[in-house]
DNA sequence: GTTAAGGCCATACC
DNA sequence: ACCGGTATGGCCTTAAC
């Protein structure tokens, strides 16, 4: 039979010793289908420089022999071929060995110890990847697939006949559909649960809310006895007897809607570990499979959750790689990413033990638990295109694509591309290598160039568009790319100091693959950009975002030790070209008679005095018809006026902190204590004011009067608790805290008072008067809640007058005494 | 007991 | 371990007096 199919989900099973791709998806009429495919194994074995074709034909004739007979399962080598291939942009020999399961690959790379072979490659990719590159059936793609249909078939040991789909086939036959000529709608399951503790396991689920496509339900079996039942009944509520029934009605409602997504937040990490947890307390099988298993937790670094044949989706994960970077939001709350992106409002109910919660709050409760599942849903929605076209882009399950990191986007991205190039793959690091890799250490970094405090009129900003992608393509720089030593016409890197030596680094003329494919990306990125500008939509936008990131993350990469492709030196020259290429700017700036005022990276700025804006462009391209390769300078912007000021205490001019203002009194406010979440909100807004004020006026006289009459409010006590509220966030369990700040002592009083808490959450506290004598913030220590006044020293003189005091000395006016009055008379104005 | 230096810690910039 | 280095600044801990 034939069929149009999208795949969606992909696993693998043996069968016979052999491997066999498991790929659930759809039709184009919304039917679910099982394809079955195989491809062929293989490892390959690069063969050492000047092996004559008679070792060759000699290694050959022993390694078909070889025969493995592992834990029960017997494998061998099939065949195998001499190819021409590359690996690391250098032509080698290289023996294709084919073989009946990937899984073995290792054990018969460890046979294949002959001294004519350098190398073994391409066995750590994990089948599902292997396979979708040697299929080209790529995720989310559309195809039409040919082949057997089975049905009640004995064949792969009956698969067809466990498993909840429409159709199962064994593919024939594939061809690539024309894209975007049929529309995909995914089907999407939101949940959420709730429960008393957010220790795994430990407290009861008091209820599971459920979002579809005009579907909402909450299940509970949680409630005040004593309240009428009718008063609490709601369309989307519906009662079970205990927390079994809960589950086992939560496990109908999943195979009722039958989605492609169970969507949850966090639920890598909370949701789907719970429910697991608790129902094997209760002896109660989760099978939320196609098959009927039940999820499978993997431990990397955090806790991955697997449902078979249903792509279950944790959408903070995905969020927290493709956009924490580029957002608002202080926090990765459900609400809070919400509101950034859906422009939501929060509904405020304070989580609490269910013991303490009074009859009329649990109505409260169910339509907070039914609202966050309904944000979960819309959020997938929302993030649909970006999952859709970062999938398409890395050619990973989304599975996967949805939980990896930035590196592994760029990895995936690698591996699937490699074949044009004709390159093997290169391996995974193991432990020993990624040790030391990690023992040679970090490399210097990026130049920032240290400003002079003050305030500064008609400031004109440059910066390089995605500078170290743009080094990486126009200097070829590569692992594959370094030489050992100089060649003639070789690519030099600037003089890098490395352990107390002054050394270069060359790289071949000669395009390597990594910068060859970078420029691919970071055409496409340009490519997508303009596609976006001429026709927004979510899709052109999200394309556009998913190459944006890809370029945007290659450096880390090569200087990511996890890497495939990790490069110390490559990644050393890339920033020692940073530093030089910024400095380079800035003298040339200096030199043309502009007054340099800040730099970072990739960016400077300076003041254009009286020269105008046209000349300021045609400085511009004159630096950049000085670029070597796809470098480019770009105008920034042209701002009205910009503020600097000095560390806190010192003379120096304050690295990474300024604000300015646009032409249009648009204001950009970097590194201020107005854009740190750790810090009050009145020292926030205070300092946002006075920045604002003194930017718009050009001079420090409304800011100053402002200040004084908040002062005035802070010591009168007429300060709302609420803008004292200082938060910090728990970066780590509890118990590996070597010292104990005030928010670890918050976070203690928080488990005291059974307040839900683990790693991540963002503590609050404020600090209070206290009978105590201890000088320490920390004994002053007091949770929102709990009752008390603020203690008007620590806020005085330890939130407010901090945060404006360089401010205002920038005008020679020291904020201190002007407010305490070494001058006693001042303080009759209070 | 006080103080300064150093370390831990969180957060931001690019 | 899950992209990197540079930087500010609060508060605690420790060593020295």
């Amino acid at each position: 039979m034939q069929t149009k199919f999208i795949p969606i989900n992909y696993d693998y099973f043996d069968y016979k010793g052999r491997n066999y791709a498991k790929i659930i998806g759809r039709n184009e009429k919304g039917k679910r289908i099982c394809m079955i495919d195989s491809c062929p194994v293989y490892i390959w074995a690069i063969l050492k420089e000047n092996i004559n074709q008679k070792q060759i034909e000699k290694i050959t004739k022993k390694i078909e022999k070889i025969k493995l007979d592992l834990k029960g399962r017997q494998t061998k080598v099939e065949k195998v071929e001499l190819h021409d291939k590359k690996f690391l942009s250098k032509k080698v020999k290289a023996l294709k060995i084919y073989a009946t399961n990937y899984k073995d690959l290792h054990d018969i790379a460890s046979k294949l110890d002959f001294k004519e072979i350098e190398k073994r490659r391409g066995y750590d990719l994990g089948f599902t990847t292997h396979y979708i590159i040697e299929k080209k059936l790529k995720p989310l793609h559309w195809y039409t697939i040919s082949g057997e249909l089975l049905n009640n078939s004995e064949e792969f040991g009956g698969i067809d006949m466990n498993l909840d789909v429409d159709f199962c086939i064994k593919v024939e036959k594939i061809k690539t559909l024309e894209p975007d000529k049929i529309k995909y709608q995914p089907k999407i399951l939101a949940y959420d649960i709730e429960t008393d503790e957010l220790q795994i396991g430990k407290g009861e689920i008091l209820m599971i809310s459920l979002v579809s496509d005009n579907f909402k339900k909450v299940i509970t079996w949680k409630r005040n006895p004593t309240s009428d039942i009718r008063h609490l009944t709601s369309d989307f509520l519906e009662y079970v007897k205990d927390e079994a029934e809960l589950i086992e009605k939560f496990i109908e409602y999943v195979k009722k809607v039958s989605p492609d997504f169970l969507v949850g937040y966090f639920s890598d990490g909370f949701d789907l570990p719970y429910l697991k947890a608790r129902a094997d307390i209760h002896k109660i099988k989760l099978s939320l499979g196609l098959d009927n298993t039940q999820p499978k937790f993997s431990r990397g670094v955090q806790l991955t959750g697997k449902i078979n044949g249903i792509t279950h989706i944790d959408l903070l994960k995905f969020i927290r790689t493709a956009y924490a970077q580029y957002m608002k939001s202080e926090t990765l709350s459900l609400n809070e990413v919400a509101k950034e992106f859906l422009g939501d409002n929060k509904k405020e109910f304070k989580l609490k033990h269910s013991s303490k919660i009074k009859e009329h709050e649990w109505q409260k409760y169910y339509e907070y638990n039914l609202h966050d599942s309904i944000l979960t849903y819309k959020l997938f929605e929302k993030f649909w295109p970006d999952l859709l076209e970062f999938t398409k882009t890395i050619e990973e399950p989304i599975f996967d694509t949805s939980r990896y990191g930035l590196s592994k986007y760029t990895e995936s991205y690698i591996l699937h591309n490699l074949e044009k190039f004709n390159e093997i793959p290169e391996k995974r690091p193991g432990h020993k290598e990624i040790g030391e890799r990690k023992e040679i250490g970090s490399v210097k970094g990026a130049f920032v160039y240290e400003p002079t405090p003050g305030l500064y009129e008609n400031i004109a900003m440059f910066d390089f568009t995605s500078m170290h992608t743009s080094i990486i393509i126009s200097m070829n720089i590569s692992k594959s790319t370094l030489l050992e030593k100089k060649e003639k016409g070789a690519y030099e890197s600037p003089e890098i100091k490395e352990k107390n030596k002054k050394i270069k680094y060359y790289f071949s003329k000669e395009p390597g693959f990594f910068p060859n494919l970078l420029k691919e990306i970071f055409e496409k990125r340009k490519k997508f950009k303009t596609e976006y500008k001429k026709n927004p939509n979510p899709i052109t936008l999200a394309r556009s975002n998913a190459f944006k990131v890809l370029s945007a993350s290659a450096h880390g990469y090569i200087a990511f030790f996890g890497a495939r492709y990790y490069s110390h030196e490559a990644s050393a020259s890339i920033l020692a070209f940073v530093r030089k290429f910024n400095q380079d700017i800035i003298e040339k700036t200096k030199k043309q008679g502009y007054k340099v005022i800040f730099g970072d990276t990739d960016s400077v700025a300076f003041t254009r005095e009286k020269k105008s804006k046209k000349e300021v462009l045609k400085f511009l391209k004159k630096l950049n018809n000085e670029l070597p390769g796809v470098m480019h300078l770009e105008l920034e912007d042209f701002f009205k006026r910009g503020l600097w000021v000095t560390t806190r205490g010192g003379t120096a001019g304050a690295k990474k902190k300024y604000a300015m203002i646009d032409e249009e009194g648009k204001i950009k406010i970097r590194g201020f204590e107005t854009v740190r979440r750790d810090w009050c909100k009145l020292s926030r807004e205070i300092q946002s004011y006075v920045i604002k004020q003194i930017l718009k006026d050009g001079n420090e006289k409304k800011a100053l009067e402002y200040v004084k009459k908040i002062i005035k409010k802070l010591k009168q006590k007429e300060i709302n608790k609420q803008d004292l509220i200082i938060k910090s966030q728990l970066k780590k369990p509890l118990s590996e805290y070597i010292a104990t700040t005030p928010h670890v002592i918050a976070a203690k009083k928080m488990i005291e008072q059974k307040i839900p808490l683990s790693q991540g959450t963002l503590i609050e506290y404020y600090i209070a008067e206290t009978k105590t004598k201890s000088k320490l913030v920390r004994d002053k220590v007091k949770l929102p809640e709990e009752k008390g006044e603020y203690e008007l020293d620590y806020y005085l003189n330890r939130q407010i007058l901090p945060a404006i005091e360089n401010i205002f000395q920038v005008f020679g006016i020291n904020i201190k005494e002007t407010i305490e009055g070494k001058k006693q008379t001042t303080l009759g104005d209070f």
